[in-house]
DNA sequence: TTCATATTCAGGAATGATTCTTATTACTAT
DNA sequence: ATAGTAATAAGAATCATTCCTGAATATGAA
């Protein structure tokens, strides 16, 4: 799967009665050029060094509309929301240890919607496949921390 | 799949230093008696009737708890917190329209994690797999909305 | 039973992510 | 240029959730 071109990007933004904004255009920017999942205040403090003068309410105004044309992803997290500017279909698996959020290469079977759909009744536009456990990293970690000690979460954010 | 037994929950929630409260159990049973999947809110409504005095805060620490010990499941929503009385493995669909969440009685390729992790390098625990989409009265009711007018969500909720 | 201790509670304040409001600025088409 | 619309910065407001307090209550040991 190819990442869209700028000018397929460009089109999709401008529509009639919309503009392309340097913050909107840099905001889109931040979040594809990243696998982190980010939330929005993390791309806020990205997007800052380039256009200081930009508001959090306009990082969280725009993730929103860019997520709506479809240009990003707003992943289903809890507390608070994350963004993926990676659009083609993929799962994630999320590190409960670190908190980190990584794409799966592996492509789990793409009927899965179709299957379910046909079989439960429902009309299925799409589905979200998240896998959770523990990092190579955190397992290493995991194991050097003996002693039975409830191994503190880094809480990595992004 | 069997609820389990009442004694068996009593035990699994009574372990050294725990009590089972009038508060908890009430709460466990609002939340296993039924399968709408609700917010801490709604949880909150429920048991008031039959413990007036309870707090709101006390249903969010109960939840939460109830949780940790395996005998509810928390769900992974946006915006707001959502719990499944019903902790046998199975999967949900979510109608986009109404909001509402439904339990799917088809079972999705239970080796799916194990199989991910096999090929990735993940220690996966557990996945989560939700479909999206319009429920069957949706579908009904967004086919006579005609004239192009974006169909109002009913923002279920529970 | 009685005491000592720890858990849980209600109530309300505090937090933190997100959205909304308002006045201002910047495009776009005329 | 000008009018009209969309987008912005700043900060107030909202909403779900967590945290804090002091009081109440269960539990286990003596």
């Amino acid at each position: 799967m190819k990442a869209p071109s700028d000018f397929q990007l460009q089109a999709d933004l401008r529509r009639p009665g919309r503009r392309v904004t340097n913050q909107r255009w840099l905001i889109l920017e931040v979040v594809r050029g990243t696998d982190s999942h980010p939330t929005a205040e993390w791309v806020y403090q990205k997007v800052r060094r380039r256009l200081p003068r930009i508001s959090l309410g306009t990082v969280y105004r725009n993730l929103k509309l860019l997520a709506e044309e479809g240009l990003i992803q707003e992943l289903e997290s809890r507390g608070f929301g994350r963004y993926d500017g990676n659009t083609a279909r993929h799962d994630h698996f999320t590190c409960q240890r670190c908190g980190r959020i990584f794409d799966l290469e592996v492509r789990v079977d793409p009927s899965l919607g179709r299957r379910i759909g046909a079989r439960t009744g429902f009309t299925i536009t799409h589905h979200r496949i998240e896998f959770y456990g523990l990092c190579a990293s955190c397992v290493l970690a995991a194991g050097h921390a003996k002693g039975g000690e409830t191994s503190k979460r880094a809480r990595h954010r992004p």
